[in-house]
DNA sequence: CTATTTCATGTCCAACAGTACAATATTTAT
DNA sequence: ATAAATATTGTACTGTTGGACATGAAATAG
């Protein structure tokens, strides 16, 4: 079982010779005879090549990974729709590619977590034939919040501490905690860890 | 970490223990407080059962898989929607349940081949209109952590305390503190929200 | 014009988080 | 066999967090 990344010039980045020791580079034109089954072909092209690439890769009994620089939920589907395996950030650590493979190679399929509880609950919803809307309970509770609150509530969602927040928003860090206690009441939710948490099934 | 299999009778069969040495039966009623973090739960209750055995097994941080003899899709996004990570045929061979287990342990989750294009093609088209956005950047690695020091990570990433995670765990709440302060010197993060947020795009 | 909401700030205090010093037992590797 | 890594727990200390009391100014809705 061999590694392939495909990239428009044909280089082999380091981490990813780290990640896998016997591993090639190969431009999209010779993909074609060389892959073989179960090997994984790593996809860096454009969007635009996909489509054949995967088509190509998954003839020949290889399992595809489309690596790409934007984390986007639909990209990825789009990816997997068409026969990839996986779809990973570009810029991975080769902890990461080695799971990624790990996860692949024994048929499971890989993508993240908050994609993951967005096809699963779509899909669900979808097969159940329900015409509601998808109304998420979340942007309900998230208009609770006034205009300040949101973008404190932003702030500490990306890990800033109260006082990083005074300093960004010019307000003492009372301030902060004023709006933070506000966010956890309407949020119901009891500290700023699981306020993460809140926000991140929702605006990811 | 363990394997549980979830039976009503809370018999053993001779094909689990083949796959996994490390395992144990149980009944429904002896699930809870049994199972730590990152343990694996297999149910092979009626699905009746499920919504609260799942629930309570996700609850304690074990990852759960269903197993059913019947291969019906729509059983399957149910269970997966509850909060299961895998749903595998009651006959599956040791085989399947190693490469299930490596995938499921993997942040990966496991369905069907077919299920899965159901599931694909459902969900894509019902994730039309939503966009996104993303930020990616580490080098660290997960690797650096041991086997302990992975568990109190994800706990806290899934935003206990550290009184939660001794809880847990049975340990004093200054352990997870001592492995918490390992945490963070390695994958140099400074508090549980910046790991918080490491960890969710390194395992994405 | 008043009532309400929003935004800002203050002090006090208990709980939690994290580090700096440890020490001890067990397992793993050389 | 010895060294290194791992897992566990202890005390003491500092900084952070969040709630419980507040107050006051500005904008907005009725």
């Amino acid at each position: 079982m061999r590694h392939w990344f495909i990239t428009a010039d044909g280089s082999l980045k380091a981490r990813w010779k780290k990640a896998f020791p016997n591993t090639a580079a190969l431009t999209p034109d010779s993909l074609r005879g060389q892959v073989q089954l179960n090997d994984i072909v790593w996809l860096l092209t454009t969007v635009e090549e996909w489509s054949s690439l995967i088509d190509v890769a998954t003839k020949q009994g290889a399992i595809t990974v489309v690596m790409s620089y934007a984390a986007d939920d639909r990209e990825a589907l789009k990816a997997l729709d068409l026969g990839a395996r996986g779809y990973v950030h570009t810029l991975a650590a080769p902890e990461v590619l080695k799971q990624v493979a790990l996860v692949v190679a024994n048929q499971g399929v890989w993508v993240g977590q908050a994609l993951l509880a967005k096809v699963l609950g779509g899909s669900f919803k979808a097969l159940q034939q329900r015409g509601e809307r998808s109304t998420n309970h979340y942007s309900e509770s998230l208009e609770l919040l006034t205009e300040r609150e949101m973008v404190v509530a932003r702030a500490v969602a990306q890990g800033a501490t109260n006082k990083e927040v005074a300093r960004q928003l010019d307000i003492t860090e009372r301030t902060v905690k004023a709006h933070l206690s506000a966010i956890f009441r309407k949020l119901v939710v009891r500290d700023r860890l699981q306020l993460m948490l809140k926000l991140s099934t929702l605006t990811q």
